[in-house]
DNA sequence: TCATTATGAATAATATATCTTACATTCGCA
DNA sequence: TGCGAATGTAAGATATATTATTCATAATGA
């Protein structure tokens, strides 16, 4: 489950759909990566943090143990 | 290109062959990624950051236009 | 009540990342 | 010289991200 996603995505006041617009994919698949179900790609994952304005690591980076 | 995580590799004395094995993958994805030719996952891209004592957007973050 | 929006979820099809195997080149070093 | 390590690259196979389509549900507002 991507937490940051969600939250950065909610606070741009964007729903799923309008957000897989911005980057070019299906809502299907935002949903999927806020629910932490896919891999994502980089390019996607790029795309994503440019269109909410936040950082690979502000979306993408979880402290590794 | 990525020059930022070749240089980060060759910064800690690795080899494409010894990157690869530490985030288990094949040499060839290490090397296609360096030169830019591979849109690798999220989780491969978390790997090899972890690999590199760097985070994502050390490696993988171009500032955008 | 009804219509719309947002989201979750499933299935099948497609695109592509990644692997496997293989061969070639370069370079440092014995 | 020549050997081994590192790298580049290519073709075919496999795994999986992503799409397209569809159905279901909850929330909201007219």
């Amino acid at each position: 489950m991507n937490t940051k996603l969600k939250l950065a995505r909610i606070e741009k006041n964007l729903s799923q759909l309008e957000l897989a617009e911005l980057v070019q994919a299906t809502r299907q698949t935002i949903g999927l990566i806020e629910k932490g179900k896919y891999n994502p790609s980089l390019a996607l994952c790029l795309k994503i943090a440019q269109s909410l304005d936040k950082t690979l690591d502000q979306l993408f980076w979880e402290d590794q143990e």
